[in-house]
Parts: structure tokens; sequence; C-alpha cells
DNA sequence: AAAAAAC
């Protein structure tokens, strides 16, 4: 009964599509816009949805649409796949997303669908999917060996990152199992030798992967891989497939497989977040005539999940951000630990930049030299090299407590189970970006809290960019606070970090603080960003002076930013500048040296940084429109 | 020198 109302509802915010204000980051419109301009009007994509959606309710009303997995051979699903799951897997009831776009997949239909984080879109595309190789060949339903090819491929699978598209490949063995259809994965920084041989060997009917090594295959005639029947694609992730940066690779890969009038084909969209103009940015891959828009969102309904609290820290400064979340994680697993009720403490920390995952990383590693409250701590970025990355992505899944320090390269799809904790330092790039990085936590019915911590300069930035959403102001924890140029001594959880970062390698820290100017190159107020990173290499990592960084790099955040060092200055000392007498009160705050000139202390600096921060004048990219979001 | 993604 609950079942069939969700679903009604759930069709019902279909039939609601055209009026849906729908909201998109404002760059993000942009770039798409530019990449790839609508030549329909709008109005008239918006009633075909109508018309569309309304021709399905009347064909299938919703009570025949199967709900459960053991039911789906009444659509024509193969046991052996049915068995999988129910046996395997062990699912017994479809989410809201898999009934809706399995029922409709398997008659056929293109499919563009949207449903929350951690409802189990993975499956509900593989099963059409891997059903159609099956119905096209039913003798795919035995096992047997020797009849696969390399140049058969009936199925590609498109993720925006390879490990998603590994996890994808898993689930995707799991369900094919019983059969006789074979998955290969295809992922960038692996040996391509060894998974050409595989290929060659064992066969492929649906080749899971990232765009550039696909393109990589299917491009060189010598791999003999190829796709001249290929009867389905599908693009996980699909805004963020269609937006700029892969959109034209994604088109490179088209070239290489029979156009849709030669061999019919079946795309499949699935996301979290879909734009609005979704549907005519995919023209080139579904069929206008014959596809569902889904959406298991309803159109008033924020896009998160009503079990995952989110909080904002705001914090005084950047100096303030790693003292703050060393609070927070020894508050919360200290939490964990003493209610059983809880679950272990297991967290994913974004950061902006991969050298800021490498510092922190490095950072909170050496606190749990001293800490054995610490949990375990991991990091993954695309610096990595790919077997490093994999091994942490693996290793934090199967820890029942760790910190992963992380970029945006597990912002997407990923699902580590028992994620309790979601903390983004500094704000993402979009409101996408935050809900994709908060799905990370509170998936598949579990619990689960979000944090962004932000310094109070970013917060007209974090206002205008993260509207809508239920986030609150949290002031829980004293470091956030904390003025620390107005401290006599160091504060004791800033002492613990500069002592950790005292001991990181000169160019990680360095390389951390030019990669938050580049970072900041387009921003508005460059300016905010120079002073925030110098006190947090001052007052975090303990350094003397800002690290110098390259004229280049200075020339390109603008003549009127103050505050940088040159690195190979004539008049420039370069090399280690971390100091040894920090935590010695000297050497820091207001009764500092006062060298004069590029001394880091002693030019006034600070003192217009603090009168700038009491006029309260907005700054760091704040469009300054009024308050959109109530934190 | 600024997520990600092929060699």
């Amino acid at each position: 009964m609950m079942k069939t109302s969700l679903l009604r509802q759930a069709a019902a915010s279909r039939v609601a599509f055209a009026a849906r204000p729908v909201r998109m980051p404002l760059r993000a419109s942009l770039a798409i816009r530019a990449a790839a301009p609508v030549h329909r009007p709008v109005t008239s994509l918006l009633r075909f949805y109508s018309s569309e959606s309304a021709a399905h309710e009347s064909a299938a009303p919703h009570q025949e649409l199967v709900t459960r997995f053991a039911d789906l051979p009444q659509l024509g699903v193969h046991e052996r796949i049915v068995n999988a799951i129910t046996k395997g897997m062990k699912y017994e009831n479809m989410t809201d997303v898999q009934t809706m776009t399995v029922n409709s997949a398997l008659a056929g239909k293109d499919v563009v669908a949207q449903a929350k984080t951690g409802t189990g879109k993975t499956l509900a595309f593989l099963v059409p999917i891997v059903q159609r190789i099956i119905a096209q060949d039913p003798e795919l339903a035995d096992r047997r060996r020797g009849k696969a090819r390399a140049d058969d491929i009936r199925a590609i699978i498109i993720s925006p990152t390879r490990e998603l598209a590994e996890q994808i490949g898993v689930e995707a063995q799991k369900l094919c199992q019983g059969t006789g259809v074979v998955v290969q994965t295809a992922v960038g920084g692996t040996q391509k030798h060894a998974m050409l041989r595989r290929t060659r060997f064992e066969g492929c009917h649906l080749m899971v992967g990232t765009p550039g090594r696909i393109h990589d295959l299917l491009s060189d005639p010598t791999t003999g891989i190829d796709a001249p029947r290929l009867g389905a694609l599908v693009l996980d992730e699909a805004d963020r497939m269609l937006d700029v940066g892969f959109k034209a690779e994604l088109e490179q890969i088209l070239k290489y497989l029979p156009s849709r009038e030669d061999v019919p084909r079946q795309t499949l969209l699935y996301s979290a977040t879909l734009p609005k103009n979704v549907v005519g940015l995919a023209r080139q891959f579904i069929d206008p005539r014959n596809f569902e828009f889904v959406q298991t969102i309803k159109s008033d309904e924020v896009p998160t999940h009503e079990r995952v609290p989110q909080f904002i820290v705001p914090c005084r400064g950047f100096e303030n951000l790693a003292p703050t979340l060393l609070e927070l994680i020894r508050r919360d697993v200290a939490k964990a630990k003493s209610n059983p009720d809880r679950l272990p403490f297991k967290a994913i920390v974004f950061l902006p930049t991969t050298a800021s995952v490498m510092a922190n990383s490095y950072i909170f590693r050496r606190l749990k030299y001293s800490d054995p409250t610490m949990p375990k701590i991991l990091d993954i970025h695309s610096k990595l090299a790919q077997a490093t990355r994999t091994r942490a992505a693996e290793e934090f899944r199967h820890s029942e407590s760790a910190i992963l320090f992380s970029s945006d390269v597990s912002a997407r799809g990923m699902d580590f189970p028992n994620v309790t904790h979601v903390i983004q330092v500094h704000l993402p790039q979009d409101r996408d970006l935050y809900i994709h990085r908060i799905g990370r936590t509170g998936r598949a019915g579990k619990q689960g809290e979000a944090y962004i911590m932000v310094s109070d300069v970013e917060i007209p930035a974090a206002r205008d960019r993260l509207p809508g959403l239920p986030i609150q102001r949290c002031t829980d924890f004293e470091n956030a606070s904390i003025d620390i140029t107005q401290e006599s001594e160091l504060p004791p959880l800033f002492k613990e970090v500069q002592d950790a970062a005292h001991k990181a390698p000169f160019e990680l820290l360095n390389d951390t603080y030019a990669s938050y100017l580049g970072n900041a190159i387009r921003d508005v107020d460059r300016q905010d960003v120079v002073d925030e990173i110098n006190n947090m290499a001052k007052y975090t990592w303990g350094m003397q002076e800002p690290p110098a960084v390259s004229p280049r790099l200075i020339s390109q955040m603008g003549r009127r930013v103050s505050g940088l060092r040159a690195l190979d200055g004539p008049s420039l000392r370069r090399g280690r500048t971390i100091g040894r007498e920090f935590g010695d009160r000297d050497s820091y705050g207001r009764g500092g040296s006062r060298g004069g000139g590029r001394n880091f202390s002693g030019d006034g600096f600070d003192q217009m940084e603090r009168a700038a921060r009491e006029e309260g004048r907005p700054r760091y990219g704040g469009r300054g429109r009024g308050p959109s979001a109530n934190f």
C-alpha cells in the first residue's frame, strides 16, 4: 500500500514536470548553454514531456508496475538475473527509481531518470541492460565459454571516474554471475595490454569504463575491440557526462558506434541531479519519440535526504579550519565509542585541491601518532597512481572506522558502506556537487550527517551557492571562533596541528598554498583568498612568512593583490621558511616582529584584514543578492 | 598553479 502511494506521488511528479521551476547553478547553466545551444524552443519540449507522460499514464496504470524483484520474470527478465538479485544480493523490494525505470526500460524505452543518491540507480540500469543482452542472444542465459568475442560488444556504460566505473563493473559482474554475459572494465591508469589480453580471451558483452579509455580502445583499430551491434548505452552521472569537458569526448565515442538508424539502441541516462535542459543536451543520445523522463524527487522537494542533517560551521578564518576539523573528529569519534547505538566513525573529508588533500591527510596521519583514538587516515585524488587510488577506495570500503581525505573523485556515485560523516572543507564548485558529496552518507536507508566548514569570508558565497537546502548553522566548536591574532598562546588544537604540520615536507605545504591561489584565479575577490591563506600558512602551519610562489602565479592573481612573496625574486630569500620558534608568543600575533616591507606580519596587513572583517563588507565572491539560504 | 579524464 505504502509502495503504491509512493509510486503515485512519483508518477504525479512526472506530470508536474512541465510546471516545475528548476533551479540550477548559474555557472553550470552558462557552461552548458555555451557547449550546446538548444535549438528547440523550451516550451515545446515541456509540452512534449506532458503528453509523453500522459500517454504513459493511460497505457500503463501503475498498479501493473512490478515492484518486487521476484516478480520481474513477468516482464520477461531471465530467472538467472532475478536469482542473482534475490539470492545473491538479497534484495527483495525495488526502490522507487528501480520500479519506475526498470518497467519502462524493459519496454524498450529510452530513460532519463533522476533519483536521490543511494537509492539504487546502478541496479536500475543494469537489470534492463543485461536482460536486453540476453534477449538478443538467448543462449547467453547459460554459462558457457568460448562464445564471447571482443569485437561484438552489446552494451556500454560510461562513468565520470575510474573508481565509479570499477564499482559498477563489480555490481554488473554480480548480476551476470549465473549467465554467459561477460563484463569487462575499461579505465585509464591501468595496463591496457593486460586488459586487451583478457578481453580477447574472455570476450566482452558489457563494457563499463571511463570516456578516455573507452575512446582509446574503440578508436585504435589494432585492439580488436568493436561494437557493431551495440544495443544499449548508459551514461551514469548523466549531467556530468553531458557537461563541458566530457561531452566532446562522448561525441567522439559515438563516431565509433553504429548509428541508431542502423542498429536500434537503447540509451539510459541517470543522475541525482539533472539540469532542466538535459533532454536538450542529450538529444544526440536519446530517441525523442520513445523516451521516458522519470523523477522520483518531487518538484518541491529538496534533492537531499531528510535523514541526513546538514550543518554549516562558520570559522573565523582559514587558519581555524584544521583545528576545528580535529575538534569535530575527536568529538564524534568519542560519541560513537560511548554510544553503542551509533555506527563507528567513518568520514569522508572533501577538500578543494589535490594538494590540500595530500597536506591534510599528512597532518592528520601525523596526529594519529600521538592520538590512538584517531581512526585510520586514507586519501584519494587524481594525482595518485591508479593502483594506489584503487587500494585506498577498497580499504575505505572495507574499513569499519576511517577517515578518507578526498578530492571530488569521490563526490559522485561512490558507494562506501556506513559512512557516518561527510565533511566538506570550503565550498564545492556548485550546488549539485554539494548534493552529490553529501550523498556519500545516508545511503540505503542508513543514517548520516553532513558538515560544511567554511571561513566567515566564504559565507556570502555559501548563501549564494547553496540556496534552498536545509542547512543549519552550527556553533558547537570552540576552535571555529577563536581569533588567533588575539591569543597570547596557541590554543591546544592549533598547537597539535602546527606540530604535525612542522613535520610535513616543505613542498607539500608550499604546493598546497600555491594550489589555493590557482584555485582562486577565477574568484571575484582574490585578495581575500590571499589574506586567508597567509593566515593559514602562519597559524595553522606555523610558517614565519608566506611560501614563495612563482612570479607568474602572482601576476595571474592581479597587480592589485598584495601579500604574496615571489619565488626567485631579486632581493628575496627562497627556501624553507618554517621557523623553529613557533609556539613562542612573539613569533605570531600582534606582538610579532615588525620588519616592514614584505615581512609577513609587520606590514599592517593583519590590521587591514581585521578592519575589513569588522566592516562586514561582502567579500569572497558573494553577490550580495540578499539572503537566499537560512544559515 | 586550479575536480576529472588516454597514451
